[in-house]
DNA sequence: CGAACTGTTGAATAAGGTCAAACCAGGTGG
DNA sequence: CCACCTGGTTTGACCTTATTCAACAGTTCG
């Protein structure tokens, strides 16, 4: 073991954080992800509440947008784009905890500092709460509070469904559960059918799985010889045969 | 891999689940837990509503407490003894989430469908909470739903950095981040230098771990012979240098 | 068009798993 | 009180899976 996987090469330009504008957030009326993450449970009213404190934030591809150990400074709903959150160790090997889509919060509400880093993989819009404000109405509006809780539930068993993986899963267990994964969240956000769109590289998605790209490689090649998977330019993936992959996700062939 | 840890051998008696008594818990001035879990963050008037509602309910070593796919029949604190929660899959390869301690909460307050397994590793007292009731207590008192979000976002970080450790550690390193973790949950409690006392068998460490019993056995046996563990009776384990255990934590020698 | 990545494939290696035997401690019963 | 049994634990020999190392192919972009 000992599989580090060299930690961002160019992408990565965190400067200009206090000089990047704050825009005020696009209209809630319009926005994509009012369905899903914080807002749902609020009442008009309430909305409209965290809406004046709300401001949108852009980061490009491969930008950070937060880092453990260090204050609480980003906390709020990924619009558009994905982000992977992620922890290290002192020697650089890297854990991917999280892949972030639109409709997903990131950054902790709790907590005063970061427990781990977040990045842009692709171009990413966030609305963002900062911290004081946020607190005052988690305080005063108890939907949101429980919301959060939630939200912070599911997480945990998400996580935990990862130790499962991570601590007792084969390669190709792994790599089936993650297109599973994918593919089930694209479908339940209205999926048309056209091949998945994979965000994150081939290093990115071995610190999810616990494994080395190799690993990952070869299995996205056994997928495609078996007729499970396509993969055109291997960042789209088509699921053709979704009963086997799941079938593949629980118990290894 | 494909390591399956024989599940419970004889310890799993959850029967007569209907028929055991539930007692009064005892009075919360003299509860060891108070100032852990829920109650820390309740003022005394809050404490004495908790209180109307809790009872105290107590698990033989062994029996299961709670299974995954059940409506949610227990959430509480655990007062006396240890509790290890843990995930399966369909062959009955055992991942454990966590193992559980007085003053952690058990059982989820959120979801109405248990998503893992809990099981008493020793003689084990709760202060259990009934769901209904528990749900009112929530929406009305601000202080325990806060409480609650903090115990939760606490959760999620120890999952994510298990994950780290599943993900990314060595055996070597897995084991002494064990061992680290208890030594200082234990020296948080006031810990008089006495040997620690582990609760949980080999395999229960190893379906922690994501490793073997054979291999948590051999590094057992590594860190004994280089002196920074002794070991008596393999359940109970004392630390003798603690600084080399914490730096094997992270990086392996 | 070529440099620089990113991803794929192959061969060799090592970490940890599997299988099996020995060991040990705690409980039982003579 | 001690021999015996039994389940958990340790240790050893061997094997498998995934990693490592290395070469090659495909993309992307200046």
């Amino acid at each position: 073991m000992g599989q580090v996987s060299e930690t961002k090469p160019i992408r990565d330009h965190a400067i200009g954080d206090l000089a990047r504008p704050r825009h005020e957030p696009h209209s809630c009326e319009t926005c994509d992800v009012r369905s899903l993450g914080i807002c749902v449970a609020l009442d008009p009213v309430e909305q409209a509440r965290l809406r004046t404190i709300a401001t949108s934030r852009h980061f490009s591809a491969g930008e950070t947008i937060f880092s453990a150990e260090e204050p609480v400074s980003v906390i709020g709903t990924v619009v558009k784009g994905a982000v992977k959150s992620y922890k290290l160790l002192p020697d650089g090997r890297q854990q991917v905890v999280g892949f972030l889509f639109p409709g997903d919060f990131v950054g902790s509400a709790i907590f005063n500092v970061n427990r781990c880093f977040a990045e842009a993989l692709s171009p990413v819009e966030l609305c963002v709460f900062p911290y004081a404000p946020l607190q005052k109405l988690m305080a005063d509006i108890p939907a949101l509070e429980h919301q959060m809780l939630k939200i912070a539930h599911g997480d945990l068993d998400l996580a935990q469904e990862w130790m499962l993986l991570l601590g007792r899963k084969t390669a190709q267990e792994r790599v089936a559960t993650f297109l599973c994964l994918l593919f089930d969240k694209a479908r339940s956000r209205g999926y048309c059918g056209a091949p998945l769109d994979l965000p994150m590289n081939r290093s990115e998605i071995a610190d999810y799985l616990g494994l080395t790209i190799e690993t990952v490689s070869r299995q996205f090649s056994k997928l495609k010889s078996s007729g499970i998977i396509a993969v055109s330019g291997s960042h789209a993936i088509e699921v053709r045969k979704p009963e086997m992959l799941a079938q593949m996700a629980a118990s290894s062939d």
